[in-house]
RNA sequence: GGUCCGGUAGUUCAGUUGGUUAGAAUGCCAGCCUGUCACGCUGGAGGUCGACGGUUCGAGUCCGUUCCGGAUCGCCA
């Protein structure tokens, strides 16, 4: 190779201060224009992009090579900085260029299949396929920079509160019955399996038995489901577990690491305590566990407003313990056409809504598809619960609870969304409390943790767990930031009767415990501190505090929605021998029915 | 597993009731050009219209199957 010019400043460092210095860049060409007797040439870094001038006052054959240059060479650059002639307000280092005198090529390059250029449109699985190209551009960059800092931010403030990073195991025990686990075959142990860890759930407990006192950990874990926008098959946890601890001490020191990164990262400062909402009031008012607090459109329940009338539709929901609930869209009466709702109807069928009624009101008259049910006492009766006023449109859905919960939720923040409301630089916290601890699962006829078996009920309602198991609320809590669910946790259950009763509670034989739970048992028998603790979706964070809307654009690597990795094309088959040394053989494919 | 949307040049897209040689922008290549910064001007190359089958005198367009991608529901203790 030849020459490597030592670099004496980055590409987005230069400004008109370093008028008269001589300099050496390294980078890649963004592009490069050539008007005859003069060449420009943009060299970018991860900092920026600075631009080098070839004139005539250059040899001959320095000239062109500089003609030479096509998009993406890596290349060397020394020269003198000098103020432009014509400034480029929209560049950081608009004020200056560098007059070369001598140019390297490091590396040529084929053209490119995807622009660097953040503005780009380019289809998500090129982009995901050209990884490295795509993390060329100036915004993936800072997106990985941004989550260096939050991950420094949060060493940094766990670290003040006296939290030690432990790393837990990557290969653990499988838990039984197909809990999306990724299996991980053992050749040392033929025959049998690790999995990867879905989360470090028990051993960050049993780091509390060992004393620990105060645990976190910024750690990979790993779901075989399937994936979404804010979904990975591998994704990382800011993972936290803290001794001698209730509800309270848990949230306090979160509420704290909040005000931090978003005072570190974001310069703003937020107020703390965040307002805490229980489950069934989140529910009630919102649709949503995770509720977006940036605006109201909240729902009404109406089974009184419309209790009595000659609708069929609404008694039947009712009769059936079904609900009749609805949203007031201040002011959009207007807003959306009769068309607009028929789209809302056939998004929310998703959830098993069956119809969606609008009601809108004038000054003097409402307006509603229920016209012939309702008459305008009625209709305005209904318009008082929330109250609504002349512009305002009201939506209606009438059916099982969860269907209009699910339904008008998502209609709340769809149409927020569509009016503009969902203001990105509005950070609204809440904690969501007091959920049920288990839930009733129609299929196996049995409850079910709602978060996870260790998770402890209120302790005046551990009674409870035997007759009424459904009423027990849960000492558990979600931290939501505009939406999304940023993170949950829990206190646990550290006393080995009341996990008796919680295991007898779900049905659990004391065989079954044994197996899926044995060690924990085990050693929860020597002396175990109360203890409870949370873990927070890094990524979401990440994607959040950036103002992205996937998660993938903060990770480097991200899988597509098949979970397969574009760059590496994992995963594959496996070589015959390597399954034969490991033991294992393919089942045959299951003949379609 | 279900539902919806999409697949046309390297890239992003247009392509009407089925009708001659499938277009645009950008990128790429060549030539010209001394103050550009989305440089400009001139010219050029570049396509199995995802794949297979069907209807038709004729299919990018209609029908069926299938593959791929995305969104979403289920799922995510």
């Amino acid at each position: 190779m030849e020459e490597l010019y030592k670099r004496t400043h980055m590409c987005g460092a230069l400004n008109a201060g370093n008028a008269g210095e001589r300099v050496a860049l390294n980078g890649w060409v963004q592009k490069r224009r050539n008007l005859g007797g003069l060449i420009f040439c943009d060299i970018r870094d991860k900092t920026g992009i600075t631009q080098v001038v070839f004139d005539d006052s250059v040899p001959k054959e320095l000239f062109e090579r500089a003609d030479g240059l096509r998009s993406e060479y890596v290349v060397g650059v020394k020269g003198t900085v000098r103020e432009r002639q014509s400034k480029n307000p929209q560049l950081p280092t608009g004020d200056i260029e560098i007059a070369a005198d001598s140019l390297v090529i490091y590396s040529e390059a084929e053209t490119p299949p995807i622009y660097i250029k953040d503005d780009d449109k380019v289809d998500d699985n090129l982009r995901l396929k050209y990884r490295y190209l795509d993390l060329r551009k100036h915004g993936m960059q800072q997106n990985l920079t941004f989550r260096h800092n939050i991950a420094k931010a949060t060493r940094e403030y766990f670290d003040s509160c006296g939290f030690t990073e432990v790393e837990t195991p990557v290969l653990i025990k499988p838990t039984p019955e197909g809990a999306r686990d990724y299996l991980v075959p053992s050749r040392v142990n033929r025959g049998q399996f690790y999995a990867l860890p879905q989360s470090p759930q028990m051993f960050k407990q049993l780091l509390m038995v060992g004393g620990t006192d105060r645990y976190y950990q910024i750690v990979k874990c790993f779901r075989d489901e399937d994936l979404r926008a804010d979904r990975q098959p591998e994704f990382t946890q800011v993972d936290i577990e803290m001794s001698f601890v209730d509800v309270d001490s848990v949230i306090e020191v979160q509420e704290g690491y909040m005000k931090k990164l978003l005072k570190d990262i974001k310069q703003v400062d937020i107020n703390t305590p965040f307002p805490r909402l229980a489950f069934d009031e989140a529910m009630e008012r919102f649709g949503s566990d995770k509720p977006d607090l940036r605006f109201g459109f909240e729902l009404k329940k109406l089974n009184d407003a419309v209790a009595g009338s000659e609708f069929q539709v609404f008694n039947d929901v009712l009769e059936s313990g079904g609900d009749v609930r609805g949203i007031n869209i201040e002011g959009a009466a207007e807003k959306f056409s009769r068309k607009d709702i028929d789209k809302m109807l056939t998004a929310i069928k998703h959830y098993g809504a069956k119809g969606l009624f609008a009601i809108k009101v004038a000054e003097g008259e409402i307006a509603s598809s229920l016209g012939k049910f309702f008459d305008q006492e009625r209709l305005q009766k209904i318009c008082d619960v929330f109250p609504a006023g002349a512009g305002d449109l009201i939506l209606i859905v009438a059916d099982k609870p969860k269907t209009v919960f699910d339904s008008l939720g998502f209609l709340r923040r769809d149409i927020a969304g569509k009016l503009g409301l969902l203001d990105d630089s509005k950070y609204e916290f809440l904690w969501v409390v007091d959920f049920p601890l288990l839930e009733f699962d129609e299929e196996t006829g049995k409850y079910s943790a709602m978060h996870h078996p260790f998770t402890s009920p209120r302790l005046s309602e551990a009674h409870m767990l035997g007759t009424q198991p459904g009423k027990v609320k849960a000492l558990a809590y979600d931290m939501v930031l505009n939406g999304v669910e940023l993170g949950g946790g829990s206190i646990r259950i550290h006393d080995k009767n009341l996990q008796k009763k919680m295991f007898a509670a779900l049905g659990m034989s004391n065989a079954e415990v044994e197996q899926k739970f044995g060690f924990l048992i085990e050693a929860f028998k020597y002396g175990t501190p109360p203890h409870g603790g949370i873990a927070y979706g890094f990524d979401r964070i990440a994607m959040l505090l950036s103002g992205q809307h996937s998660i993938r654009e903060v990770i480097a690597f991200p899988k597509n929605q098949a979970a397969q990795c574009m760059v590496c094309e994992a995963p594959s088959v496996a070589a015959p021998e390597q399954m034969e040394e490991l033991g294992i053989a393919l089942a045959p494919e299951k003949a379609d029915e």
